[in-house]
DNA sequence: GACCCGTCTGAATCTAACC
DNA sequence: GGGTTAGATTCAGACGGGT
């Protein structure tokens, strides 16, 4: 990529570096000069749509987000306002630059599709798998346990940057996946109110933004936040020594994020140096080797003296007779053990011979690159 | 969920179910009756943006790339075909029905797009994490690691299937979440022709199918694939007990699928069983446990903590002071929660120990079935 | 200080059968 | 079809207090 700094005559005077703006997003993006940023990320409303009040099992509340910012009256009304922030978004954006926009189901393919119609070309989606996401409590859907982000250029010409060698470095030399594993913003990183309570209901990780100016940016490039709630993107913008631009329309957000800001300092020049990515413990369901074939549903198992005999079934439970459970539950059961590793307990035949269960889990966790 | 197969009226004449049809996929689908599909499983072509020639759904190529008219032009042809498929997938839908679509960046927000504007409720996206994906060999763009699923019910009234405690138990007793680690479809499952290329460039693993399959319908239920390529969705439909339409237009594909469904057998039924919803378990009423006399009348309950008590009426309700109500109802009342499930709320004394009520439900689950 | 245990919480479109 | 009620339903991680 040809940097802005290179290939672009000076900045306009009006572009004041290094702030946080308080407004709504298109009317402050309006009085920025076209082409003067190099890269956006965005996290705007999801219109989450939730209904009513969630309980978990215990009968606790769950603080969901039910701020008048997230409602819109219909999807046309997203759509529109998504077709407008957007479009200042590709105004401002130099002719290399790119742009990140987060979102969850509800939200995502509609942004996903207004880019593609404005002109944006998408170089990745990349799944945030969150190491701790809330269950679903009532057990009827899939844990939603991730949210997606677009990373698009301005057009299919744009130069774009990329550090593939700090990503790979960040991967432990192997190249950067779509698919990052990282936890939620809790603990200390979490701002919160004299109350105690969460100052933001949806404040993003550092370590998110890390990864994705890292990736995208170089040294002194300008970062534009057009939703920054209480400034995580600014944040970790100066820490890696990147310029920034925020806005934020909501006053307490906005305060919080000066605040937040005024303690922030970049690293010096030499200590730009990447954080180590967090490897994620391999854990293989039983489940898995019922779905590939290695060990079909139907297949017996038996014990290693080949007394105790069950069934294995479509979802990876065991079956001996009227009783139903996971590979440890039923060794458990058929001896009368209070507890059983079913991975040792269990074998079954191949080519003839006896074999462990758990010499399948090995020879995954062999066969397995990357976690 | 109440079954298409208990609910409705029978199935139309027409519809002739454990079929493979060749022929293009929307005027196939309206030849299907209303309302007689269960599931749907879509992989439709993803065909934008491929190696500078742009086509059609129609097969169709599209000239001058550099076109702005033309890039837009193909995105709205894309949606077009779309909403036509999707449109007649919706009209064959059970009113509790579910669809399944899948896709990368370059369709998927389309896709999921034009599933909200018709009506569609999503339900989760999912993620498919590739065990073994290609690497990016130009180094310009993060790994391309995943494809999209998208679930949606018919409507957001749906009352559609979801096998919670089967998906659980694939996952070693852990919800699952929304994302799925599983490998590529490659060795002896992947279909080559004579001179040992693959027959189809994008053919979906099995797993994968098991999974989809395994979640949201039932044995006997009818699962359409509209675009079934070498049939891997009527494949393991079959085996799993599932009864399946498929549809294919190239000759090529539709061949190999007739083949490969042929040598496909159904699993024995007795092992087709998945962990059951308990919500499905018969239902036992506390005032059965009153009249064979587990727990007589003038028992005392208490809740965990014995902070609680409650004395079992002759009726099955209990009292406690001058209240009077079911099990749930007096556990709700008693810790002013708005809702209670009292099987697991209140515990009776059995030999010195305190015993959850449930334990009794349990105990009376098992004898019924051995009896 | 180390460890255990109980408590709290997170972008959530979160019930279904029966009368 | 609407209202009522039975009863199903959670994982990882941070934190704080007690041993």
């Amino acid at each position: 990529m040809t940097s802005r700094h290179k290939s672009c005559p000076p900045l306009p005077a009006e572009l004041r570096l290094d702030r946080i703006l308080h407004g709504e997003c298109v009317e402050v993006m309006r009085g920025l000069p076209e082409g003067s940023i190099d890269c956006i990320f965005a996290d705007p409303p999801y219109n989450l749509q939730l209904r009513g009040e969630l309980r978990r099992p215990d009968e606790s509340v769950v603080d969901g987000v039910d701020d008048a910012w997230d409602k819109f009256s219909d999807y046309g009304a997203y759509d529109s306002f998504c077709r407008d922030w957007l479009s200042e978004a590709r105004r401002l954006l130099h002719k290399d630059g790119t742009i990140w926009v987060i979102g969850s189901y509800h939200n995502i393919f509609r942004l996903g599709t207004i880019l593609q119609d404005l002109g944006f070309w998408i170089l990745n989606d990349i799944v945030w798998r969150k190491a701790n996401p809330m269950p679903n409590f009532r057990g009827r859907r899939f844990t939603n346990a991730h949210e997606t982000l677009i990373w698009a250029a301005r057009s299919p010409e744009s130069r774009y940057r990329f550090n593939y060698q700090a990503m790979k470095a960040l991967n432990d030399d192997l190249q950067m996946r779509s698919d990052w594993y990282l936890p939620l913003c809790t603990g200390h990183e979490r701002l919160r109110n004299e109350h105690g309570l969460k100052l933001h209901p949806t404040q993003k990780p550092e370590s998110l933004l890390h990864r994705v100016i890292l990736a995208s940016t170089n040294a002194e490039d300008v970062v534009l936040d057009p939703f920054c709630g209480t400034g995580t993107t600014p944040a970790v913008a100066k820490r890696l020594g990147r310029h920034y631009i925020a806005i934020e329309r909501h006053p307490d957000y906005f305060r919080a994020a000066l605040a937040r800001l005024a303690l922030v300092e970049c690293l010096p020049s030499d200590q730009l140096a990447v954080t180590p990515a967090r490897r994620e413990q391999p854990r293989i369901p039983f489940g898995t080797f019922v779905e590939n074939g290695a060990l079909p549903a139907g297949t017996i198992l038996s014990d290693r003296q080949g007394r105790l005999k069950a069934c294995v079934a479509p979802d990876g439970t065991l079956v001996a007779g009227k009783q139903r459970g996971s590979i440890h539950k039923m060794g458990a059961l058929l001896t009368s053990a209070p507890s059983c590793n079913g991975w040792t307990f269990w074998y079954f035949e191949r080519d003839g011979k006896q074999v462990q269960l758990d010499v399948l889990r090995q020879e995954s966790h062999a066969a397995r690159q990357v976690s």
